[in-house]
DNA sequence: CGAATAATGAAAATATTTTCAATAAGAAAT
DNA sequence: ATTTCTTATTGAAAATATTTTCATTATTCG
């Protein structure tokens, strides 16, 4: 997701694009791994930038309701990283060492309506998260 | 799930049925609806059951890995119902008042071989929650 | 430049995880 | 059935992580 989506993306919900947000956006984008809100915020105090913790979890939350980013929770660990589609899609996360893995299909609004009649539910959104071993990992598996 | 199912499960995979696990368990398989840790803490505390946070959230954990529970993340909020089908399934979760509906079915065993094609990750497990609203909901919604 | 109000951040309140010494469950022997 | 042994599990306390509150600040829109 590149910038110019980004600020898009803020006008056309009506949100306000403050300086943390625009900070945390950032520093995601030029992040090689995913990182957790401690790291994210360790790192703009690095570099002298004046955030609260705060206004890292109160964004992170944010971003991840707009679907810029993924919210990657493998044990008790949790990091994000900002998606590269833009599209729904899903992703698979690996057991081992959290390398993710990006999923560019998804087939289930097809299921929307199966829910629907068997729950009586609304269906408004899903969450799909694959887990197991990447390349690197699996061969040491047991 | 009753209770010889879960005796059991844990025969099987060689964990202990400790003391915390079973009160646990009683107290899920009692409740109406999903408990949080804290809810679970202070109904066994009010019975003089003798127990510590600490095990309720290590049993949950447990537990959810086992697939014997379900773990309901709503906004902040986190609780734990017991699952009612023994068999791989879903849930769909109403984003206004947190009940739970229950899917007895799941076609994505078959995306598997799809995932692993496009990733090179071996597919160990997989998570898929849908999110709506329930019959009494809809209709506040405006 | 002012409103109007969404968003921030410090501090307090909660929630969750980790550590580690003590305990209890299950197996095996008596 | 009781004792003994091994080791998984517990729970209190400390460490972390996350959320809430609320007074202050910063954005956006005339
Ligand atoms: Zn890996
Ligand atoms: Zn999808
Ligand atoms: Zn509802
Ligand atoms: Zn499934």
């Amino acid at each position: 997701m590149n910038t110019g989506l980004f600020k898009r993306l803020f006008k056309d919900k009506n949100l306000r694009m403050s300086h943390p947000r625009f900070l945390i956006y950032q520093e995601l984008l030029g992040a090689q791994n995913p990182l957790s809100p401690q790291e994210l915020y360790q790192s703009l105090l690095k570099k002298r930038r004046k955030i609260g913790l705060t206004s890292i979890y109160r964004s992170l939350d944010l971003f991840e309701s707009l679907n810029m980013v993924f919210k990657i929770i493998n044990g008790s660990s949790v990091k994000y990283k900002l998606c590269e589609l833009k599209d729904h899609h899903h992703h698979i996360i690996c057991r081992s060492c959290g390398h993710v893995g990006v999923l560019n299909f998804c087939d289930i609004s097809s299921w929307s309506k199966k829910v629907t009649e068997s729950t009586g539910y609304q269906v408004v959104d899903h969450q799909l998260n694959f887990y197991g071993f990447c390349k690197k990992c699996k061969p040491l598996q047991k």
